[in-house]
DNA sequence: AACAATGTTTAGCCAAAGCTAAATAGTGCC
DNA sequence: GGCACTATTTAGCTTTGGCTAAACATTGTT
């Protein structure tokens, strides 16, 4: 006799929510580095900040966390390197965030706003939504004839 | 020529990812303020507490926050309240929420993890996305022959 | 080589959300 | 009606992510 009341579950479900809000600055802050290292060389805290629309001191606190948790590498007045766990959760953040994105966009969602969306979208999506969405995907490009 | 850096518009989109979060308490103790009212006629703190899996000092502390904030009223060892404002919250956090999680259902994804995936989702969605997957769920009941 | 301009970090503040332990208030039983 | 038990709140601490202003380094120019 399962699914008694509709109580039942739901403390899971905010504890996941807490928990995704706890890794997700660590997402976006490894994804952004590995972005602007492919884009311009290296990542330094202010392009960082800048992309963020945060301030350079709330970026440099923060990457002191990050390196504290072993996710980048930095010397004062040097740029930031992701070490290997670094590359690995921004290489997962990526493929996860072009997914989201990919996903709202072939929904009917405007790019502009799936952009806006999937920032935040990203972060909530277990490994079985995913899997739905590029199954979406896949399908839905199969038969283009709508 | 629009659309010229890859960082054109990430910082909106950061922003409001953050200013979501900052919403998101509150939609999820209103959303669930009523529904503890409807289905035992009362809501205490202490049936918050337990839905979230969060301490009672936490939600004593954040109805606090809520009442200075229009979308509750309380008294001191008694059950809590909406405002107008916090059942206009209610009523849009509780459609939100139906949607999404009704939605990924729909996309295929198992009860279970679509419930726990809607929780946190339902905060980053706007009202086009929202749109585009009340779109996806009335083609799809449409036509069932898949 | 010195200095001014610029870029980066540090210091110190705030608010929110979480916790545990202690104090206090209600309730229910005899 | 008083007392014990239980429920609720208060007190006090922690972490995280913001901010601004001040201090300090680096860099480029003369
Ligand atoms: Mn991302
Ligand atoms: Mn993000
Ligand atoms: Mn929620
Ligand atoms: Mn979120």
């Amino acid at each position: 006799m399962t699914h008694r009341s509709p109580a039942r579950g739901r403390p899971a479900a905010f504890r996941r929510t807490r928990a995704d809000h706890q890794t997700e600055i660590a997402e976006d802050y490894v994804e952004l580095i590995a972005e602007l290292m492919e884009e311009r060389g290296e990542a330094r805290g202010t392009d960082i900040a800048q992309r963020l629309g945060v301030s350079n001191a709330t970026v440099v606190k923060t990457l002191k966390r990050l390196q504290d948790e072993q996710l980048i590498r930095q010397e004062p007045y040097r740029a930031v390197f992701l070490t290997d766990a670094g590359q690995k959760l921004a290489a997962d953040g990526r493929r996860k965030h072009a997914i989201v994105e990919a996903f709202l966009m072939a929904l009917g969602v405007k790019p502009d706003v799936a952009r806006i969306d999937a920032e935040g979208i990203e972060h909530h999506v277990s490994a079985d939504t995913l899997d739905a969405m590029e199954r979406y995907l896949r399908h839905q490009s199969t038969n283009k004839s709508d």
